[in-house]
RNA sequence: GGUCUCGUAGCUCAGUUGGAUAGAGCAACAGCCUUCUAAGCUGUCGGUCAAGCGUUCGAAUCGCUUCGAGAUCACCA
């Protein structure tokens, strides 16, 4: 039980016998702001009906019942018709050997519920960029913090293997490669298929014929022509082999792979189940399509004319199917905003065949990624590639420690790793500390900062603390030795000890509104909070050694909590930066 | 044109289940390392929360209108 819910009973007990209100919406319980003294504060205005007193006067009153009634709450002030309560410090320290004994702080029960996350979802036919980095660290941090909240979920990537687009790339690749392959060229898979497609729209400006020989090609592919197949194969084994690298250094991973040329022709079956229910129509020339018009939208395709889907078909049959199959109770997918309206689309037919579950469709939409000069355009090279970027980073990591001389007397694979660990850490949680749903800029040389908010920030507090527990355990003092309660606790004590309980709620928060950036801020905040008390407050050169030993405990519980709540961002931290 | 999203400090962003004097970082300026890591800490400067009207004890937050930015309304996925 939390700390608010506890004082939340106190209060709506105590305005119940002095007032005889129980309607839970009049009790409104809020953190305190921090330039006034108190733990939680009691807004007072909606009690005056019934209190019919002046709202210092009801707020008073309040407060001397509360204190008269609970030994846990120390005292309370009034300002101005807020009631601020303080908590006593005993129940503090009692928040936190409770907090400090739980190996899995922040976990919350499990929920029975069995959730899919669904992104990434990359087309074939060249590299990940920049928008694709921000979808899959979404994408995963989402997951995660499913997970923290007592989820089940599985990681779904749909991948979109096949179409006009790769067709493109291997016309281009069988007229112009020369039998070039990754290894040949030595370039990373991905890269090697998309210069390729680069190369047909190069061409086809010389040769507009190229257009129809794609085509062609298509359908050969849906003909299963062998020869076909066989290059698919081949072309498609090249990129996911890049794409697996650039995963594998994001740091990203799935449950679930679907593939596009396995579930293209699903759905067609609930395009008959409407038609039969008259949900759906024919037009003449046999094509199949819903009518949205009385919901605002308008009428939508579903089924082409010579009877062959389209991206709506698929998309209800793989729902239906992730349902059925999964046991789902809900199904997140991540994608970019310039789909939301085949999302609202997509969740109205499913309500209309009848489907109940398509209200646990939840389309976790997201902003463009702009740079200085604007929107990236592939056509005039503005990309930013992503594996290009990640190495941008890591560079630029590991330049920045060795100038600090922070590599020193490491090994060259310590010092790479911290550099990894550093510029990735940099890049995600510059990305995920910005709500998902905005659009974000991204400025190559000034988004490589790692100074204030930023992750290199959070880590850092993080190797500090790391250290200042090896020196202790250099000097011989044993850190899971019991030790008694220190006689006081510094306000600076307190006040991390309440941010550490904020965890678990930070992180109900966050699932419930799938946004990262509230474990980006929790975490900035209890690392600004701790370097403040680092600074002011010595650890090993305390002399009391009860206070000590607690300034230790503390500190290991703030570094553990920063290592979680990062791992929910998908960001690892140094013992040493 | 219809629908949807967004507009907060010079810049990048928090804050939006309605609560007190709207917060961080960057940039600029001024300080703090014989003491546990200065990727740190402290201070100064910086605001008509796009604008207006409304709802109420109280609005950056809710509603309406206007202005501005973006997305979308494909027999592409």
């Amino acid at each position: 039980m939390n700390t608010e819910k506890i004082l939340l009973r106190a209060v709506s007990d105590s305005v119940n016998s002095l007032y005889g209100v129980s309607d839970p919406a009049l009790v409104q319980i809020q953190k305190t702001r921090k330039e006034f003294t108190g733990d939680y504060t009691l807004v007072v205005f909606p009690l005056l009906k019934s209190s019919r007193l002046s709202p210092d006067a009801t707020a008073s009153a309040i407060g001397e019942h509360l204190v008269a009634h609970n030994p846990d709450i120390e005292s309370f002030n009034v300002i101005k018709g807020f009631l601020n309560i303080s908590l006593t410090p005993a129940f503090w320290a009692a928040r936190f050997s409770e907090l400090s004994s739980d190996s899995d702080f922040g976990q919350a029960a499990r929920t029975g519920r069995r959730v899919m996350v669904e992104y990434s979802s990359p087309n074939t036919n060249k590299p990940l960029h920049l928008g694709h980095i921000r979808n899959n660290l979404l994408g995963f941090s989402v997951a995660e913090i499913l997970k923290k909240c007592g989820n089940e979920v599985l990681k779904a990537n749909l991948v979109n293997d096949r179409g006009i687009h790769i067709c493109k790339s291997m016309l281009a690749w069988q007229l112009f490669g020369d039998g070039e392959t990754p290894q040949s060229s030595g370039l990373k898979g991905d890269h090697l298929v998309g210069k390729y497609y680069v190369r047909f729209n190069d061409e086809l400006k010389k040769d507009p014929s190229l257009t129809d020989r794609a085509q062609q090609m298509l359908r050969l592919w849906e003909a299963g022509d062998p020869a076909t197949t066989e290059l698919w194969l081949t072309m498609n084994g090249w990129v996911y082999d890049g794409f697996d690298a650039t995963y594998k250094r994001l740091g990203v991973d799935f449950d679930r792979m679907y593939y596009e040329s396995q579930t293209y022709l699903l759905g067609k079956a609930l395009v008959e189940e409407g038609l039969s229910k008259g949900i759906f129509y024919r037009r003449d020339d046999g094509s199949v399509w819903c009518d949205l018009t009385s919901d605002g939208l308008d009428e939508k395709l579903l089924l082409r004319a010579d009877g062959t889907s389209v991206y709506m078909t698929q998309d209800l049959g793989t729902a239906y199917r992730r349902f059925t199959d999964e046991k789902l109770d809900a199904l997140i997918y991540v994608v970019g905003n310039e789909q939301n309206y085949h999302f609202q689309v997509l969740k109205l037919i499913l309500k209309k065949l009848g489907y109940s579950w398509a209200d646990a469709i939840f389309h976790l939409s997201y902003g463009m990624v702009e740079l200085p000069e604007g929107k990236m355009k592939s056509r005039e090279g503005t990309v930013v590639d992503a594996d290009d970027l990640i190495e941008a980073m890591v560079s630029e990591a590991r330049d920045m420690s060795a100038e600090l001389g922070k590599l020193d007397g490491l090994s060259a694979s310590e010092a790479a790793d911290i550099a990894e660990m550093v510029g990735l850490g940099a890049l995600k949680y510059f990305i995920l500390k910005v709500d998902p749903r905005k659009t974000m800029l991204f400025d190559p040389r000034e988004s490589i900062d790692f100074n204030g908010n930023t992750g290199p920030f959070i880590q850092y507090t993080h190797a500090r603390i790391r250290s200042v527990l090896r020196k202790a355990a250099d000097s011989g003092v044993d850190l899971t030795a019991p030790a008694p309660a220190p006689a006081t606790y510094l306000p600076a004590e307190l006040e991390l000890i309440k941010t550490l309980s904020d965890f678990p709620e930070i992180v109900l928060s966050a699932g419930e509104n799938f946004s990262p950036s509230v474990i980006a801020a929790f975490a900035y905040d209890l690392a600004k909070m701790y370097n403040g008390y680092y600074h002011d407050h010595s650890i090993l050169r305390e002399s009391d050694l009860a206070a000590r030993a607690f300034r230790l405990r503390l500190s290991g519980q703030v570094a553990a909590t920063i290592k979680s709540a990062m791992s929910l961002l998908g960001i690892s931290v140094p013992e040493r930066m």
